[in-house]
DNA sequence: CTATATGCAAATCATTTGCAACCAG
DNA sequence: CTGGTTGCAAATGATTTGCATATAG
């Protein structure tokens, strides 16, 4: 992801480009595993050492309104932030702490199906995700 | 859920019964949709105004721990509690912010069956649970 | 008795907020 | 120009911690 694509992702939001902007959305795209606001700050001090982490803050929250990047609810207590906004479903290791995206057409229309014939009552079904929990193993 | 039922719970657990652990573990019982410590506070306080906050946080924690409740995420940023321990799903209303359990075995089956010929490389599964997403409606 | 639980108030820590100064379009 | 952004520092709010006191077994 260079320098002219992560502009493009802005500019098709409306959104004005800035440099803390930019820093923060390529920490979200170079980061692999769904950072916290903490590791993105960090990455992001290297190289631009003077950022306020209240814009990061503000930042990620303008993102997340125009759906340029998604939160995401972890079991520790700190928000982490996904730069991949398609439906996925989450594999969660519980010893290392690392989310991976999961994304398999068969399971969901496995599922589609199964919500086709078992409808909730009262409720309308937008979305379903997995949370997959395990362990990652050496190998 | 009566008196004796609830000692029972706390005795099983090999933990001291104490007028506070009553009070908080008859408040995630009958409060039904997974409770805030804060709601659980308020349910608490109106029969015993004395309870320190942070008692309830640690009366909380020790359930946890002990695995009387269960810890649940949410798409808010408050930590919520879930008196059901057993293996189930979430029906999560993104409207009025409620949780609802759900559980069915046709779908664990078929759940099951999926991710036994769909293995994940390096990652063993321990546990699969769905949030379904959407929003309740009058009817 | 004695270990464990409670109350209280101070501490923590991620996140939010208010506002003046700044800068992208 | 001018409204949207940033930096800063103070505020917030849920949760935790430390310790002296109380109490369950």
């Amino acid at each position: 992801m260079n320098h002219n694509e992560l502009q493009n992702i802005l500019q098709e939001k409306k959104l004005k480009i800035t440099p803390q902007r930019m820093a923060v959305l390529e920490a979200v795209y170079s980061i692999k595993h769904h950072p916290t606001a903490e590791q993105i700050i960090d990455y992001i001090h290297v190289r631009y050492p003077n950022i306020a982490i209240g814009t990061v803050y503000k930042v990620l929250d303008v993102f997340v309104q125009k759906q340029v990047i998604k939160k995401v609810k972890t079991e520790d207590d700190v928000m982490r932030y996904d730069g991949n906004i398609h439906h996925h479903h989450h594999i969660y290791c519980g010893e290392c702490n690392h989310i991976e995206d999961y994304h398999n057409e068969e399971l969901d229309a496995l599922l589609h199906e199964y919500f086709i014939k078992h409808a909730i009552d009262n409720f309308i079904i937008e979305d379903v995700k997995l949370q997959i929990n395990g362990r990652f193993i050496e190998q």
